[in-house]
DNA sequence: GTAGGTGCAAACCTTTTGCAGCATG
DNA sequence: CATGCTGCAAAAGGTTTGCACCTAC
C-alpha cells in the first residue's frame, strides 16, 4: 500500500505547513480514513480506529474530521434521512452521488456537462460557487432487477 | 387567500383518500405550512402553530411533516451543516437551490438542461430518479458586493 | 367501538464543549 | 515550556418513541 502511505504524507505535510500538530491520533484516524473507500459515518471511523487503539476518544475523531473537511481532504455528504457520511477526496476526482434507497449503496458518477451547467447558473445568478452537492435519490440497478425477478414470481 | 384554502383542500382530500384522518391539528399544521413560502425549520414551523394554538405538541409537527414528506407535499433540504430545512412543493414547479454561506439565504433556480443530464447519467447507471437534490453553496451576489466593498474600504 | 392521532416526557443519536492533564514543536 | 491536542463526561441540538388518553370515522 505504497500509495496510501504517500497519501499519508500529503496530509501530513499539508497540516504539519498549517500549524497543526501531528500526534500519533491523527496519525491513526487519517490512516483509517484514507484506507476506508466506502462512504464512512464518524461512529465507523471510531470503531475502525479503536480496534487499532481503543483509547481513542470520539471527540478527538470529530475534531480532527473537522480539520479535514477544512483543510479539503475529506467530504461530507447528508444522505438525506439525516445522516452524515465522509469521503476521503485524495486521489478521487470530483464526483456526483446516487444513492439508492433501498440498499443504501451509494454510486458515484461524474458529467462535465452537468458541472457546466451549474457554473453557468451560478453565474446568472451572480452566486459565486465554493462547493456543491448534487444526490439522485431512488433505486439501483440491483434492486430494480431484483424487484422485478420478485414481482414476476 | 383563496389559493391557499384550494391547496390545503388538496392536501386534505389526498391524505382522507390515504386512509389518514384529519384532524385539527393536522389542518393548522398544513395551513401553516402552505402560508410559508419560506424554507423553514420543524421548529420554526411549530413556532407559528403554537401562535395559533399553544398546546401543539412537537411530535405532532414532526409526525405531520413526516407524513406530508412522503405524500409528497414537502420536501426536506439540508443545509449542509447539518441542519434540516423543509418547504412545501404545492403550486411550486420543481427547483434546485443555492444556498449562501455567509447570509444563508436561500435562492431557488431551474435549468431544464441541468434536469436532462441527470436523467441521462441515471439511466447510464440503470438507476432509476425518485428524487434529487442539487445544491450549490457559496456567496451570494449581495454578500459579494458587501464584502468587495468592505475590502475597498 | 376501534383504529389512528395526540400530548407529554423521556429516550435517542449525533455532534459539541469545558476542563484538567499530556505531548508536540 | 507554551500551546495545542486529548480524553472524559456532560451538554446541546434535533428528532423519535412509549404510553395513556382522546377523537375521527
Amino acid at each position: 500500500m505504497v500509495k496510501a502511505d504517500q497519501e499519508l504524507q500529503i496530509v501530513e505535510r499539508h497540516l504539519r505547513e498549517c500549524g497543526f500538530r501531528w500526534t500519533s491520533q491523527r496519525a491513526l484516524i487519517v490512516r483509517e480514513a484514507l484506507r476506508t473507500h466506502e462512504h464512512f459515518t464518524a461512529e465507523q471511523l471510531l470503531d475502525l480506529c479503536r480496534k487499532v487503539d481503543p483509547k481513542v476518544s470520539r471527540a478527538t475523531v470529530y475534531r480532527t474530521l473537522a480539520v479535514l473537511e477544512e483543510e479539503g481532504f475529506v467530504e461530507a455528504l447528508d444522505t438525506g434521512d439525516g445522516g452524515r457520511r465522509f469521503e476521503h477526496v485524495l486521489g478521487h476526482e470530483h464526483h456526483d452521488h446516487m444513492v439508492c434507497l433501498e440498499c443504501d449503496k451509494i454510486l458515484e458518477f461524474r458529467d462535465d456537462e452537468l458541472e457546466r451547467r451549474q457554473e453557468l447558473a451560478a453565474r446568472r445568478a451572480g452566486f459565486e460557487i465554493q462547493r456543491h452537492s448534487l444526490r439522485l435519490y431512488g433505486r439501483c440497478r440491483e434492486c430494480r432487477a431484483r424487484d422485478a425477478e420478485a414481482g414476476r414470481r
